[in-house]
DNA sequence: GTGAAAGCGCTAACAA
DNA sequence: TTGTTAGCGCTTTCAC
């Protein structure tokens, strides 16, 4: 293995100037490069980024903060971000923290110890969720909420949740249930709100029976379809907003094997547009997030922080899209 | 930001002394261990790991080679790999190679330059696929195929299209189908060698317009269903193997909206069993991989050949399971 | 059980 | 434009 050292000797300069060739080309001379590159290749040198990230006192690697890899969603939000920083020369960390705060911390850990220079987390930020924003950590938060007290990148939630069950009542429904992620959770809350908004709006009073506590994954979508299969025909719900598309799908299995038909008993709308839900039985009305930009600004807010400029926005919000497919239909008396 | 020099100051002892009670601590006598930490606490001490792992040679961390971690499944093998390497202390880079060869080698840089200790492919070896094994490279394979010239763990892809083909048998279909990955790919050359033992031994002549090709996406799965459907109807499968979920999601789509009902007109099984195929409408028939125990194993022998230590096996076969959901039913003349 | 000291391979003043 | 040199913060002999 050969070092820096080999080089300077084989090409008959200085330590200095291999290094220059390297970092600052265009600060040696056309002949000095081309003794290196030579000798570069005669010893077969591999810069040994270990050393040169110490003396750099710079990781170029960031970690990404993922409550489960295993959504589609947040995956292509890391496929967004792991494409700026490759293109930048960044390493990306993965950081499956399985909703458990341990492994948050475990990996923060990796930033404080210099492993990594900054962090973007995916999950929403939380009043009591002290683990971010936090002194000499750079952080940004991607597909999060409002109010994050460090610089994010997301949707409008409780705009599209308005802008969904808007369409359903649109489509005649004047009873509208909703699907929601964990009560606590700032998703919940924020879409929840452009729900309630819509209905009050209407001139609809909402109904407790119509929200149905779910967790973001299909089983829980499941269970929550269970909730208004047991409400009497007459009061039950019409339509029902899905908090995203994995309890969607769920819920129109449960609704399915209790024989309520989708979308002609029961329009079903959900949230993100992952890739499953066009092939969905029926395909899935939706709002489509714009993951892969989503993670894609949250690297690019990341790497100037590094650099240590100033942002423009500290709370960048990307437009999303309503699409409409063949999981909602009118309301038929 | 305070290094191990002020911790040592404030301590009172030497900075050898700090660096064994952090790394051996069993070498340290209780009292200086118990000045050290109060230092630590003292001083806010957090090791500097970019300058320990250069003195060290080692990186601590791994890159994972993934086609596509959008795709459930092998998100889910990458999950296992991450569990096993956050106990050890190794952090795993994402190396989302999108299929380009381009990124590939990107990526195996980062282990040339020593930022990472090792390698995880999630691609099949392939003959001219001659990026890995490489030199000085350690590297696994995981979730491949047969032959793979370098450590690897996987199932038996074969054997699991022949158990599948033959259950297909025995519900008594004749004419069997196939969605193959791209042709050349070892997992469509391995999984395709099942199916046609299966045939071969039950004495059916395989038919070529029984093999349609795809690549592994929804996508490519609707499409050859569309080769299928162009078949005259008494020449068409009624059963088709899809040799991945995704596929046989599209395939279903597809033939849905053809008019050719699943499974009464069609039997479809998929491969690999990720979450979504339960909620599949009908739920899908599959083989089940071990994906999260493939990628713990392959994450496992990593780990060993990293430490230099010899492996009990190189070609490490797990069990892959045979899950009967609804797609597939018997044939009805 | 502990400390002094020699680097790991590289970058970045500074001087030439 | 180039070379000399002093470390970056830590681990690890080696001697005590």
């Amino acid at each position: 293995m050969s070092n820096i050292r080999d080089v300077a000797k084989v090409a008959g300069v200085s330590i200095a100037t291999v290094s220059r060739a390297l970092s600052a080309p265009e600060t040696v001379s056309k002949k000095s490069l081309k003794k290196v590159h030579d000798a570069i290749e005669q010893v077969q040198y591999k810069p040994n980024m270990l050393a040169r990230n110490f003396r750099r006192h710079r990781a170029f690697t960031i970690v990404v903060l993922v409550p489960n890899m295993a959504n589609t969603f947040f995956a292509t939000v890391v496929r967004g971000i792991e494409d700026v920083m490759q293109q930048h020369g960044f390493g990306v960390l993965l950081g499956d923290t399985r909703d458990q705060r341990k492994r948050e911390e475990e990996y923060l850990k990796l930033v404080e110890t210099r492993q990594a220079d900054g962090v973007i987390q995916l999950r929403p930020y939380w009043e009591g969720d002290s683990i971010l924003p936090k002194d000499d950590i750079i952080a940004v938060n991607a597909a999060g909420c409002e109010d994050t007290p460090y610089p994010c990148v997301r949707i409008d939630n409780a705009g599209a949740a308005k802008t969904a069950t808007d369409y359903l009542l649109s489509l005649g429904h004047k009873r509208i249930g909703v699907i929601t992620g964990l009560s606590e959770n700032p998703h919940t809350i924020d879409r929840l709100k452009g729900y309630r908004q819509s209905l009050t709006d209407a001139g609809i009073e909402c109904c407790d029976e119509w929200v149905a506590e779910g967790e973001f994954t299909m089983w829980s979508g499941l269970n929550a379809a269970q909730h208004f299969i047991r409400l009497a025909p007459e009061e039950r719900p019409t339509a029902i907003l899905s908090m995203n598309d994995e309890m969607a799908i769920g819920a129109i299995k449960g609704f399915r094997a209790a024989g309520i038909k989708v979308p002609e008993d029961m329009s079903i709308i959900g949230f993100d547009d992952i890739e499953v839900s066009r092939y969905a039985e029926p395909a899935l009305t939706t709002i489509a997030q714009p993951a892969e930009e989503i993670g894609k600004a949250a690297a690019n807010m990341l790497l100037r922080l590094i650099e240590g400029k100033e942002l423009r926005q500290s709370d960048y919000i990307l437009p999303y899209e309503f699409v409409v497919r063949s999981s909602s239909v009118p309301f038929t008396g």
